[in-house]
DNA sequence: TTTAAATGCGATAAAAAAAGTCGTATTTAA
DNA sequence: TTAAATACGACTTTTTTTATCGCATTTAAA
């Protein structure tokens, strides 16, 4: 419980090497994926998500690849968390409300202000805090 | 990703539950399964894991039931989640070390500074927050 | 103009984790 | 003695996560 996914893993481990690139930074999901042994495809994807975030920026053809475009300084956490996963939240009724038991639920208000403090937490951290 | 467990979930129902009542709170794993349409025999195991960690206390035969028994207020949430779901850790190369990636992981120390943040918000935060 | 190396992306498969169930033993009040 | 509860290991099902496949598109370079 309480776990990052996979993704934004492998979304941290591109970023961070993008950002410590000594050229223009411009890295094919092959280069990365081969040196850190992670599964290119999945890789390829979740840079591909990132480039319609605006997070990178995609170049296509032979020599192509991504380059970071954003200031990682201005993007948070919770953002970036939820651009990648969708809302962020400690449990599945704070945004499905198919849960029969929502009215007679008894722990759903107090579980909803610590995960405010959660989302509060991510709010205050810039992407830059991980890959700097 | 980031989200409690049902287990988790049950168990502070089943606490909440507890706390408001108005005898010696003692209440069986079926009662409280019924109110909240809850898995019973999941619900129990709950119980009885609680009851091993000290929080609540069981008793046996018919008529029997738990009952809580810790100070609430003196249990952080951190301490209450890993009782209950093992070590608390945003991943898992925190405990397990099997990572053949470790050495070239690039964001493990980043990672774990934030995960440190949130064991410590947790670390502040009582059971009593979420139950009263 | 052809080729090759890259991105783009939907569909699907495999693996892992979480959630739930089953069966049986034990305890104990009535 | 019975019935209603806890105790608990094994197992099954479901859901989520992770990974792969296949094919299309783009484009620099031969």
């Amino acid at each position: 419980m309480l776990k990052i996914t996979r993704k934004v893993e492998y979304a941290l481990i591109a970023l961070r090497h993008m950002q410590s690139e000594n050229n223009d930074g411009l890295t094919s999901a092959k280069e990365i994926a081969t040196q850190y042994g992670i599964p290119q495809q999945l890789l390829a994807k979740t840079l591909q998500q990132m480039a319609k975030d605006g997070i990178v920026e995609a170049v296509q053809g032979p020599a192509g690849g991504y380059r970071i475009l954003a200031n990682l300084d201005h993007i948070s956490l919770k953002d970036f968390f939820e651009n990648l996963e969708g809302p962020l939240g400690m449990m599945d009724c704070f945004f499905e409300s198919d849960c029969i038991q929502l009215g007679t639920c008894n722990i759903r208000v107090p579980i909803q202000r610590i995960n405010d403090n959660m989302r509060n937490m991510f709010s205050q951290m810039s992407v830059r805090e991980v890959t700097q």
